[in-house]
DNA sequence: AACCTATGCTTGACACGTCAACCATTGACC
DNA sequence: GGTCAATGGTTGACGTGTCAAGCATAGGTT
């Protein structure tokens, strides 16, 4: 367990510098691409937070500094005004874009050292200790 | 690597569950674990950190919370007065004690759907990834 | 219509992790 | 002995994870 931790942390790190250039967190990214794949209907707030890894509070914050870089837009729903619902704006789509490539050469790299069935079975073992965890 | 870092914090939350009853986070422990391993000769601050997972800044203030519950104690070192080192107390050895059993059943639950076998092969793959990682 | 619980956030407070900048002490070099 | 770079730690600022508490709106129930 120890291991798991600690390597998850070295891989974090290094995705962190990958995007630190485009000064975007690891988060914030993870929101961008949720919100593209959510397309033009939008997605409300804590439905972004569930396909998160974190708890529900920190999302609003993270929303927040999205919106203060005009890399999402916000707008309470008319249906049910208890809900928010996001979408990204052209200016955040163009940054992920700009960071496709990249993010995609840092998973190859963090993980050229394993072969196709190392890949594949190490899915199978890390899906089943979370499978296991509740 | 989306399922590693999950898994990670699938992981450190169970752990951190566990850890949140005697009022200690999972951090905290890691650094009173690591003086107890340390000994009547304590450790120097940093030394502390470079045995973490975190860069040198956090551990400051993680230790000066540690001295605030009295389960650590410091001392400037009279041969090299930059260093300070740190010592665990007889309280935070308590702490630690009254943990160990608990923290040893979350570790055997986390991986109880794996054989001895998935285990050595799991530790192998996030190994790779680590040293791969460089 | 009045009430009540559930839902969807939001906020406040606190623990980290990380970067950049800073201070003190050492040790080496001139 | 005086200067200077390296070492060991600390601080400030910012992003994030988490809990507890709070607020507004929905959707029943009566």
């Amino acid at each position: 367990m120890l291991g798991l931790m600690r390597t998850a942390d070295v891989v974090r790190r290094s995705f962190g510098r990958v995007l630190e250039e485009q000064g975007i967190t690891l988060q914030q990214y993870n929101v961008l691409r949720i919100l593209r794949g959510a397309g033009d209907s939008g997605l409300p707030t804590l439905e972004i937070g569930s396909r998160m890894i974190e708890e529900s509070p920190g999302i609003t914050r993270l929303i927040d500094r999205l919106e203060a870089k005009a890399w999402v837009r916000r707008e309470r729903c008319p249906h049910d005004r208890r809900q928010v619902l996001c979408w990204i704006t052209a200016a955040g789509l163009g940054v992920l874009e700009s960071l496709d490539e990249p993010m995609a050469d840092a998973d190859d790299r963090a993980l050229s050292m394993l072969s196709t069935e190392d890949k594949s079975h190490l899915i199978r073992l890390l899906d089943a200790i979370r499978v296991g965890s509740r």
